[in-house]
Parts: structure tokens; sequence; C-alpha cells
DNA sequence: CATGAATGAGGCTTCATTCAT
DNA sequence: GATGAATGAAGCCTCATTCAT
């Protein structure tokens, strides 16, 4: 991918992060990237097309990420793991994680990135569950989901509801909670 | 309230649900209402004012509501009681439940209704902490967190993120799992 | 109908006539109307819809003119009254006529107004049946789309093929020709 | 000439016969023609100069055949061989026809290709005063100009103006009106 | 001959808001 | 309370053309 691209793509996912996807203009971002808005129209068909592909590109790094993390022996320990891991990712970088709740949730993004989200969301529940198959292959599925609802749901109140939230002692809690 | 005035909210509250809030033009509002550009201004000064007024009438309401709820003698039931009644909102009028998730997330709106949305949750987990306080009075902060997010996941996930999401299954298990 | 909304109907009759509608920027049109962008699609929905009225009125006053004309006792004598009274139109209003083979052959603008050309098409042919019926009962609709043939090349010529067209002599011709 | 040139003028002449000059952009005539804009830009200066190329190419075409056919002994004969080879041509070649009414109405082209139209014009106008000479030497030039009139007004017609236009009665009204 | 990244002006349209009536 | 004409900035996108490779 050329690097006037990759810049362009850089740039969108943070204004759209920081202003939300509405209240992006396609103006705005040619000029942060330092591009012109034929450059932008000749890699990128649309708007739409341009978040879609910051969205395929996240999911394909979050895959990426997921896929590599070693097997690891202990199904507990490895629940701790990721749960240490989401919160980090949560901490470190809140904008990307507003922008994916946005995009998600508000009606024009969402139906533009229908067949996206919903390939994440398998991906992701399929993760999760081959851990929860370990712990408690009865209940494994249902737990699945409160796990990521959880999650989701801290998640949710400390970027748009809760000012100060305890992140840190909600940390501590799922972790004491799934690490036994 | 006049009736126009009140049609003119009505009519946004579902505008702004089913489009966002950035893709509902006031002039559809108007068309929709059966209004004037002139009376809509008349009554709201601005596009804000009418989102402020639409947030704010639905937290008086949501406040009432949960105000009237008869104090129950056993905690654990006033909880199994609550979860009946969040799940049973959230199926009945999802569009409600999304523009709620919506205007809270997008960064344009959250601004907007910075306030009002700080007074909606300090006062949600003033109601839950009444609650959990009963049952575990040391930890009951921390179990209002989980909790809201619990329910805030659920709904975050059902409404965004999977595609036939097993809502009921996760009703029982919260059940379950807060009555004991 | 609004001073205002007239003017833009005058102002852009006169330039997609010159410049042709695609040629022709709503802009301009603006800009020459002495009139904001919002009023211009505040009147008309787009500029399809501007090209559509503009056709439907000139139609109208065509079928409102011919419906006028008093019904000659002879119909040759009517004949060479309507073949003057088109020639007349030819020289007067190069421009108008011109607009109207434009948005009839160029097949963007013949698909926004295909309901309409066929319309006046249906009008202009029956108007001219009539008169021929009365000359020649048998063969009065061939006659008719002969004469509306010849008419229509001789303006097509006139205007976009030859240089110092002989229109006068054309002229001549023709009301020996039909006025025997 | 290259076939990839070959390629891009037929390619652009049907592209310009169906939606316009003005509505077939360079780019799409690049990917229908599969060829690159560098390429397409090595060949025709610029867009104007295509269009050039492809009435230029035409009116070669048209003179060829007019030179090539065998001069008739009998006048009336050649009118009516002309004349069923103008509708053979109408009717096989629709978009073509469209194409030349277009771009000699439209001011745009009309401009692009001034020169070429007259010499077309002239070319064509000399042709048939040729056959006409032969039949009426008085009135020769003024029923050439009639009889141009009427093809082309008969051509609009068909093409632009009228539906269920009876194209064949016409065809067989000229031919016995001018094979006497 | 051939490619396609890159430009920047300009096109159509939408929109929140104001104001005279 | 009520109407709708009027504004002008800004938004998304298209386009002919150029140029380094």
């Amino acid at each position: 991918m050329s690097n006037k691209k990759k810049e362009v793509m850089r740039v969108a996912t943070r204004l759209f992060s920081e202003l939300g996807f509405e209240n992006t203009s396609m103006a705005k971002i040619c000029i942060e990237a330092r591009v012109s808005k034929g450059l932008l129209y000749h890699h990128f068909a649309s708007k739409k097309e341009l978040l879609r592909s910051i969205f395929a590109e996240t999911t394909k790094r979050m895959i990426e990420m997921s896929d590599t993390s070693e097997v690891n022996a202990n199904p507990k320990e490895e629940l701790v793991n990721l749960i240490k891991q989401l919160f980090d990712q949560l901490k470190s970088d809140k904008l990307f994680f507003q922008l994916n709740l946005n995009i998600m949730i508000q009606p024009s993004t969402k139906n533009i990135l229908k067949d996206l989200i919903q390939e994440r969301a398998r991906h992701l529940l399929a993760s999760v569950k081959v851990v929860f198959k370990a712990i408690d292959s009865e209940k494994h599925e249902l737990l699945s989901y409160v796990f990521i609802a959880e999650i989701d749901g801290i998640a949710l109140d400390y970027l748009a509801v809760f000012d100060n939230y305890p992140l840190d002692k909600l940390e501590d809690h799922l972790i004491e909670k799934y690490g036994k």
C-alpha cells in the first residue's frame, strides 16, 4: 500500500475517532493528510469505502493479534492474560475504542459495516468460546457472551457514561473472578 | 406543553433513533411532524436544544419510573425485578436504547449532553448502589459498577454487535446469578 | 409563482439555451438570477426538476397558444398561418428552439423529460392532424408526420448544420406547397 | 492506427452516443477500452480532440461511401437508392445517428466541431445537389435543402420525439414521392 | 507504447438558521 | 403561535489533465 494511502487511513482513523464519522469531512482528512481530494478518491471510492477499509484493516490486525497469542496450557491464566491485554488497550487507546463503539452503534455507519461487524463479532466469540470450553464445557457459550458483555459494558461505561470510572478496580475484580 | 411541541419531540426522537442525530435534518422533522420551520424554532432554539430537551425528558421519565417502584423488603427480589424491567424495555424499545447509546458515544452529541449524561449516570449508579448495599455493604460500589456494565454490555452486544443474540438466555442467567 | 422563482426559470432557460444543460452550473444560475443556492433548491428539488419545470411550462404555453388560435374556415389558410407562425418563432427565438432540440436529443436530458416530451409530441401531432384531416382525410396521418418532419428538419438544419441557411426561401416554398 | 487507439475510438463513440459527450468521462472510456489514462492522452491530446477525431473519421467514412456509390444513369433511381440507404442506416445504427445529432446541436460540442460540421454539411449538400440538378435544374438548390430537411426531420422525430414512429411508412412515402 | 498516482477546480446538493408576515 | 421564503457555508464527489516511471 502506498505511503499516501496509508497516511490517509491513519489520519482518517484519528479524525473519525475524535470527531465522529459524520463530523469528519473529506476535506479535513485531505488537509491533515496533506493529500489532494483527487488522490483520496483515487484510493477510496467514497467516504463509506474509506470507513470500511479502516474497519476491515482493524479487524485484520485484531485477528492476527489474537491468532499469534500462544496457546496457554492453563485456560484461566489465558483468560487473565486476555483481560489484562484488553484493559491495557482500553487505557492506551481510548479514541480507537470510542471509534469502534461509535460506528457500530450509529445507524448510518452500522449499516455501512454490517457484514464486517458480523465477521468481527463471530471471530471474537469463537476465540473466547475456545477458552471457556476448557473451563466449563457445558455453559461455555453463555459464559462467553457474559464475558464479552462485561468487557464491552465496562468499555462503554468508561468511555461514554461515567466520570472518574474505577477502571483499575474493575480490572482487578475481573482478574480475581475469572482467575479463580 | 403544546400538542405540536410534543409531536415534534416524538418525531425527532424517532428520527434521531432511526437515522442518527447528524443524519436527521430539521427539515425532515418539520415535514414528518407537520410543522413549519418557524414553529420548530419557536419551541426549540436550536437542533442541540431539541436533542437536550429529548434527553432530559427521557431522564426525567427514567427517574420517575425508578422512584415510583416500591421499595421491596427483599433486595435480591428487587434486583431480579430491575433486571426483568430492563430486559423488557430493551426488547420492546430497541430504537430508543439505540438512540441513547448513540448520543452518549458520538463525540459531537456527547459534548452537547455532557452534563445531562453525568446527571443520569449519577442517578442510576445511586439507585443500584442502594440495592447492592443491602446485599454486600463492603463491595457494593464495585458490584454496582459490574452490574451496570453487564446490563450495558448486553444491550450493546444485542443492539449493535451480534446477530441472533441469545437475549433470553442471558436474562435467565442474570436472574439466577443475582437472585441467588 | 413568486418573482424570484420566475426569475430563476427565466435565467435558467437562457443559460441552458446558450450553454447547454450540462454546461450550465447551478451556481451560475444563482449568480445571474441574484438568488442564493438555498433558495434555488427551495423552489426546485434538483437541476433535473428545474429542467422539467422549464420544459413543462414551455409546453403549457405552446398548447395554450395553439388552442387559442381561431379555427379557420379554410384549412389551407390555416396551414399557411401555422407555417408563418413557426418560422417567425424560429427567427425570433433561435436560442429557445436550440434548447428544445438540445434536450430532446441529449440522452441524459431526454431521459429526464421522457414523459413530457411524449406529451408534447402527442399534442402537436393531434393539432396538425386536425388540419390535414380537412385536406386529405385518407392520408392525413402520414401527411402530418411529413409536415412535422419538414419543419423539424428545417429548424435543425438552420440552427445546427448549415451556415447561411436560406430560411426565407424555404418558408416561401412551404407556403406555396401547402397553400396550393 | 494501433489497435488500442482504434478500440478507444470505438468505445468513446459508443459511450458518447449512449451517455452524451458531457456525461462520458475520460476515466470511463479508459476502463471500458481497457487502456490507461496515460495511453489515452498519448493518442489524443484532449477530450475535445478525441471527439474531433471521431467526428472526422465518421465524415471520412460517409464521404467514401457516397463517392463509391456508382453514378447511376437515372437520377430518380439514384434518389430512391439514397433514401433506402439512409433509412437502413437509421434503423441499424440509431445510437450513431443520435450522437451526430447530439454533438451538432449541443452548444459546447458544436463549437468544438464547427469547422468539421461545416465541411460535412457542404459535402452532403453538394452530393444531393448533383442528383437534383439532373431532375430539376432550376430549383435544384431549394429542392436539395428540402430533401435534406425531410431526412433530418424524420431522423430527429424518430430518434427523439415520437414513440412508435411510423418509419417504414415514411420511407415508402418518400420513395414514391421522389421516385415518381 | 504504457501505467496509474496525483492535482485542484468545480459540480450538485444539504443544512441549520433567520426573518418578514 | 404559525408560515415558508431566503441565506450562505460546507459536504461529498467527479473530472480533465499531468507526469514520473
